[in-house]
DNA sequence: ACGTGTAAGATTTTT
DNA sequence: TCTTACACGT
């Protein structure tokens, strides 16, 4: 064959395959047309790594290792190149199918939907990536497995975890059910909870068990440090509680999948040869097992692809462990580097400011992001009097964008902790913003959502003592601490689980007394567990709340109750929502579901929201707007912090994450006071503020407080009393929709009189129309004159 | 066994 | 400021 020809093939081919990804900039490109073998992907933020994963994902499954092949082939004629030339300037998606020719020209080696593995850290990410490729690929994308580490995992440990001796319906604890067990524990080995305290406690089990040390070893380390000791001890009896009720904790759910594979290289075998290609986004924030389980995976076929940024590391915290990234190349030695540095989100002026920012870290990868974004607006960073007059500025600005035709969702409000949220979310109500909380309280951490989540734990494993113990005299059925005690210690004796022993208590003669409510709980129980895979799962919550009185026991409970049965409701319909979705619904299914289940999650777009969360929420997410609250010394950056270089290193990083965030605006707030855990104290603004370079950024000061903002700031205190908690309703840690946009408007004038359902008559001095509400000014002939916002105090014309 | 009251404690970030 | 734990009385 004359070499013309094929020469000439190969270049074209190329030139076909780039347009059809011609949305993709050069460094794009590269990582998409890398197939085999490990890769880095440094992204910086808003470099479009998304759209990279996707496109990389599309391009192996449509046209496999085509791209850099030199494979011709067979029968290589002139046509085919005018058939190529045909589609090479035209960036519409072929249809392979429909041109088979074409798919034999274009196509090697592609590689099967069900041979890809892409992990992401939330399961909102899974969805968004899985969406994405359906738009892109169609049908096959279904086959990809796009999910987290842990819902991976878990997958797993549901065909094979018997051969760790776990049973299939293994429940999985989280750290409110871990931090339950530690004190029992404590109480057990007879130690005080001061001196050894249960979060601590987890927080060492949680490095041990990351480092692949079980309890004994932990011991062993230990030498003759008493404490270490005694953690040990702790970790041993932890594990063996959890191993009896058949749960594992979310450290369990990667360490034991790890512990599969090291124990049973046919099982290794078998995901390895499943999952040919890999791809981990967000790697930055993988822990070390995490990382051990990822080159295990890959370690008979290479094709691991990991994406991070360094600087975005922001769960040190929590074990994860910027080595990972830094020396992937060491622990991958053949492995391509390939940097995506430019940024399509932020402005320029944004992007600037966080360059600045993050430049002040030593411990980094280096890299500088560029865009060809406008420069947009000047940051405006301001300091107020106190958290109600932030909170106000922030209202303020949201309400003027509302006003030039913006959307409230343009909106986030980023924050260091959650219990920041409360004063921008009075502020908020009282300008009728609506808005969601992300994070906080969470739907499923609420003592009822618990309470029944517990008993279909029960069902699903009624060796979970945990569970078992919380519900086993919830609502009262007369059975006490005594009793459980007694039960749990034939239990233990006997080696069975507190299940067994009370279903039969009338065997043992120091459960005589109450053999009868015991036996009738768990005949109840059995009934239902008769049940679960016969009967709809809603049907079965349904039946659960009758026989278990659970309902009946919320009826009991006024008001609060019904707010209860609301929750539990949105519960259920949570559940229905499963059914629905699930191919085959079962009840371990969504327990699992749940479990590994974040509010973060359910963060959707529709509705007109603005949003707040803390900055780690923020993550993956980007905003028009951002305003990041608290921008002070000793709040962002902590307390704690500021002491130790590298969780400075940290916070920075959380700071770099934040102002990247923001698409068009950014606003940093800070106040000269405000009252946090009771206490009111003073900071200075952020020294991260201060690192933006000031060609970037406007400093305004209103920290002075005039006469009038005053008056009105101790009336905001008067009305606060009048609202009571008129919140806190609605499910799924929603924050609350602001309610009643202002009400009717009555248009007063000074010389009307008036009439307050607390202050009594009086007459109208002023009235002055503010944000959505008007300030009037009343004389009341009982309690002199009053300052206050019409609507919000609902007065009446008489 | 259960409900009430008071005291102390805790507050970073979360799969 | 808010929640949880424990002690007390019934």
């Amino acid at each position: 064959m004359d070499t013309g020809i094929t020469l000439r093939f190969l270049a074209l081919k190329k030139q076909v395959l780039k347009k059809q990804f011609s949305r993709m900039n050069d460094r794009q490109a590269e990582a998409v047309f890398h197939t085999n073998g490990p890769l880095l992907i440094l992204a910086g933020a808003g470099s479009g790594k998304t759209t990279v994963i996707v496109n990389r994902i599309a391009n192996l499954v449509r046209y496999g290792l085509g791209y850099y092949s030199a494979y011709i082939p067979e029968d290589l004629k002139e046509a085919d190149l005018k058939l190529l030339e045909q589609y090479s300037a035209d960036s519409q998606p072929l249809d392979l199918e429909g041109e088979p020719r074409l798919k034999e020209l274009l196509c090697y080696h592609p590689v099967q939907p069900w041979n890809i593995l892409a992990i992401t850290f939330t399961n909102k990410a899974a969805g968004e990536l899985k969406e994405r490729l359906t738009a892109m690929l169609g049908e096959p994308a279904a086959e990809v497995q796009a999910s987290t580490f842990h819902s991976a995992c878990v997958r797993i440990l549901r065909r094979d975890i018997e051969r760790l001796g776990y049973s299939r319906s293994f429940t999985i604890y989280d750290t409110d059910d871990s931090l339950r067990v530690i004190k029992d524990c404590l109480k057990a080995l007879n130690l005080d909870d001061k001196m050894f305290p249960p979060r601590q406690a987890l927080s060492v089990i949680s490095k041990a068990k990351d480092a692949g040390q079980s309890g004994e070893e932990l011991l062993r380390s230990a030498g003759d440090d008493y404490r270490i000791t005694m953690f040990g001890k702790i970790y041993q009896q932890y594990q063996k509680a959890l191993k009896d009720a058949n749960a594992v904790d979310f450290d369990d759910i990667i360490l034991l999948t790890v512990q599969l594979f090291q124990q049973f290289p046919e099982v290794l075998e078998y995901y390895q040869n499943r999952w040919q290609y890999i791809m981990v986004d967000e790697y930055q924030d993988t822990n070390h097992m995490q990382y051990l389980l990822v080159s295990l995976l890959a370690q008979k076929y290479q094709n691991l692809c990991v994406v991070g940024d360094d600087d975005q590391s922001i769960y040190k915290f929590r074990g994860a462990n910027i080595e990972n990234i830094l020396s992937f190349e060491k622990q991958f030695p053949k492995a391509t580097v390939i940097r995506l540095e430019q940024n399509y989100r932020c402005t320029k002026t944004i992007l600037g400011a966080a360059n600045a920012v993050i430049e002040h870290n030593l411990e980094r990868k280096g890299k500088t992001l560029w865009t060809e974004n406008e420069s947009g607006d000047t940051i405006e960073i301001t300091r107020t009097y106190d958290e109600q007059g932030e909170a106000s500025y922030i209202a303020e600005k949201i309400l003027d964008w509302v006003k030039q035709g913006g959307k409230f969702a343009d909106n986030a409000i980023l924050y260091r902790m959650n219990a920041q949220s409360n004063a921008i979310e009075k502020t908020f109500l009282r300008h009728a913003i609506p808005y969601k909380i992300v994070g906080g309280l969470k739907f499923y951490e609420r003592k009822e959502v618990k309470d029944i989540v517990a008993y279909l734990s029960v069902l699903n494993n009624p060796a979970d003592n945990l569970r078992l113990r919380r519900i086993i005299n919830e609502p009262k059925r007369g059975i006490g601490d005594a009793t459980i005690a007694a039960a749990q210690q034939i239990a233990d004796g006997l080696g069975v689980s507190l299940f067994d022993v009370i279903r039969e208590a009338d065997r043992y003669p120091a459960l005589a007394k109450k053999a009868k409510v015991l036996t009738e709980f768990t005949g109840m129980l059995q009934q239902l567990m008769d049940d679960v895979d016969l009967i709809p799962l809603d049907e079965l919550l349904d039946d659960l709340l009758e026989k278990s009185d659970y309902r009946k026991y919320l009826e009991l409970q006024g008001s609060e109750g019904k707010n209860r049965m609301e929750n539990v409701q949105e519960l259920k319909s949570n559940i229905v929502r499963y059914a629905e979705s699930a191919e085959e619904p079962l009840l371990s299914g969504f327990l699992e579901e749940i479990a590994l289940y974040t509010d973060l999650d359910q963060l959707d777009e529709q509705g007109d929201y603005a949003v707040m969360m803390t900055l780690h929420s923020a993550k993956g997410l980007e905003f028009p707007n951002v305003f990041i609250a608290g921008m002070e010394d000793g709040i962002f950056p902590g307390r704690q912090s500021i002491g130790s270089p590298s969780e400075l290193e940290e916070e920075r990083r959380l700071a770099y994450v934040g102002i990247t965030r923001a698409k068009k605006r950014l606003y940093l707030t800070a106040s000269a006071q405000r009252l946090i855990f009771g206490q009111t104290i003073r900071n200075s603004i952020s020294r991260f503020a201060m690192e933006i370079p000031e060609q970037y950024r406007v400093l305004e000061d209103k920290t002075v407080v005039t006469a009038a903002q005053l008056k009105e700031n101790s009336n905001h205190l008067m009305r606060r009393k009048l609202m009571v908690q008129s919140g806190r309703s609605l499910g799924i840690g929603t924050g609350t929709v602001a309610q009643e946009a202002p009400s009717a408007k009555l248009k007063l004038t000074a010389g009307d009189r008036v009439k307050h359902k607390i202050f009594g008559e009086g007459t109208v001095l002023s009235a002055v129309p503010m944000a959505n509400d008007t300030l009037v000014e009343v004389h009341f002939d009982k309690v002199g004159t009053k300052k206050i916002m019409q609507n919000f105090a609902k007065l009446e014309r008489i």
